[in-house]
DNA sequence: AACTATTTATAAGA
DNA sequence: TTCTTATAAATAGTT
């Protein structure tokens, strides 16, 4: 089996976008590998924590992380607060619970506002008909 | 200038925490920027989006990305809600402006809430009224 | 910080 | 996609 055969072997590339999509693609699966790898030797041998995402392209999400990766995100943000929107939807998405605890009680109660009112009206109606009937007791009343 | 000097070059060494803390150091600035590199190149030839921090022992921080590593962040928080307490707080702190609107509203509603409720007993009592002083009225009302 | 012998990563090709 | 191979690139030990 092994003859001579004699592929070009590794050959230095231009450091720009790839163009053909299929060595992209491979280039990426390497590559992307080879930086976790990189990165888990250097928490190993450093005694270092380390965060590491990646979106590709079409948006699919890498992660990795020592010995933590939240952990490590946490930490980096409690120390530099993140400024732009998407920062602020992300909160807002967390306050959603909260708020729709606050929301659903506000719901009730407006509810039970309703039915005081109609018992409000009521009220309104029994004493207009008590003024039409017998006159003096509402003042009685207040 | 050059003699036929040799240094026993590079070899491998042992995957675990380095025990002299000089080389340590020497193998951190090492692989620090090497890891950097790599993570630029994967970001320029593979048209990624990249978010890398390193915390050293010592605490310090050191941080990568692209565009912006803070936008990558936020874009892998808003998929990967975090989980532990420091999250929560940091969270906690952006909510507090809606949620003590929120609670104002509950509170005025209350007052209100309050206010018909003292009209329902008002209506009680004027039931209670009539009916002791009128008899067959309170049929007529409901 | 610079050097260099080696190891390691990887671009091409099969 | 996975394996092979030639070569580029990173780096451990030394100076």
């Amino acid at each position: 089996m092994l003859n001579g055969r004699k592929g070009k072997g590794r050959q230095k590339i231009e450091m720009k976008k790839m163009g053909n999509e299929s060595n992209l693609q491979v280039t990426f699966s390497k590559r992307r590998s080879g930086l976790f790898k990189k990165a888990s030797e250097f928490c190993t041998l450093c005694g270092v924590d380390v965060a590491l995402v990646i979106f590709s392209p079409s948006e699919k999400v890498f992660s990795f992380g020592h010995p933590d990766i939240d952990m490590v995100i946490n930490r980096y943000i409690s120390r530099v607060p993140l400024q732009n929107n998407s920062s602020m939807q992300f909160i807002e998405a967390h306050c959603n619970t909260t708020l729709s605890d606050l929301n659903a009680q506000l719901t009730q109660m407006n509810n039970t506002l309703d039915n005081e009112k109609k018992r409000g009206d009521e009220l309104s109606l029994l004493r207009k008909a008590t003024r039409l009937s017998f006159g003096g007791l509402v003042q009685l009343m207040g």
